[in-house]
DNA sequence: TTATAATAACTAATAGTATTAGTTTTTGGC
DNA sequence: GCCAAAAACTAATACTATTAGTTATTATAA
């Protein structure tokens, strides 16, 4: 029972992370994540200010961890290849860490400095992408717009289980990849 | 100070819109909605299965003044005339009742009938109208799930203050919804 | 090696939330 | 005018976040 347990931003923030994947974005209380932790709630205090404190950290490492995935995915290819591979990191992502993914997007405040310099990495690695595409300027910012309303819309309405017919989820997610390449390409 | 005012659950579900739409669908509590319709908390259980049962109708009123929304904008219209006049409609209301709109998407159950039933009547809306692009069958659902990721997509960021450059949003959402009609006429 | 300062845990207390149980008042139908 | 149902109420319980103040541990520096 020592009173220093030796909790560092790293570890709480992955145990809140944990939580939100197994129980939903919902579940990551400061009694849950205390509880996780074995230690009082006020401890938290120590660490982050607060429960907006605690998801805002949540959302950075959310961002930071897909940017992560979309890096990789654009690493060594371009054009339609490097548009695919990305699209499908960004739904693989969301379906590997629901409640992450939904930190990412849940009451954020995108006026911080931190996670504004998180989400322009992402912005900036598409918009590198799409400019092979000969979009420049003022076109490249609305096709990125476009592609990131996409990939979250999709994901979005997945994780809801918005999609309730009976038909492969993984085709409607090709089918709507290739009619956006189709469309910038005209 | 009378124990009977005389409230119905439609009253209530406006009440709640109201709140959602004004300080967002997190301060709708049964606190400050009993608070503003000058009852006790408890009492709130004469119409509603607590706060969960709130939540879905909130979110069953959000589907049903969408598709008035969406059936209005596609009556008398064709083609990409109804598609654009959708797509508008649909973003129109998520600016309109941002509250409202998120309801719809926050922790609903799709099991739930009511919800499923009123889910169902905006996909065939969209499905008519895709049909006439000569998508039948898996196709046209394909479409359909695209057309309500890219307006999901686009309307969530929107609202959470995700398109931060400087670039006007209204030109980036008619350049999407062209992408996506150029995309599926070929 | 020991004293001190900072850190990080703690307990105690408060306020706000949902919810249940049980009660009272009003209203509508007979 | 009576009675049953509906819809309000009060009281109580169990969480939640948060603040204030306290204590124990660790790291540092004399």
């Amino acid at each position: 029972m020592s009173p220093r347990i030796g909790l560092d931003l790293n570890t709480i923030v992955k145990a809140a992370a944990e939580i939100a994947d197994a129980d939903g974005l919902e579940a990551v209380t400061l009694a849950t994540l205390s509880r996780k932790l074995n230690i009082r709630p006020p401890s938290l205090y120590n660490h982050i200010e607060g429960l907006p404190g605690l998801r805002k950290e949540l959302a950075l490492y959310g961002i930071e961890e897909l940017e992560r995935y979309l890096s990789r995915a654009a690493a060594e290819r371009a054009g339609d290849d490097a548009v695919r591979a990305m699209g499908e990191a960004y739904l693989t992502f969301a379906r590997r860490k629901p409640g992450l993914y939904e930190a990412t997007f849940y009451t954020i405040d995108m006026e911080d400095t931190d996670i504004k310099l998180a989400s322009e990495k992402i912005v900036n690695l598409v918009i590198q992408v799409l400019q092979q595409y000969g979009l420049h300027g003022v076109n490249a910012v609305h096709a990125t717009r476009g592609f990131r309303s996409i990939l979250h819309g999709f994901a979005s309405i997945e994780q809801k289980g918005g999609f309730a017919m009976e038909l492969d989820i993984n085709e409607s997610f090709y089918f709507l990849i290739e009619t956006f390449l189709i469309g910038i390409k005209k």
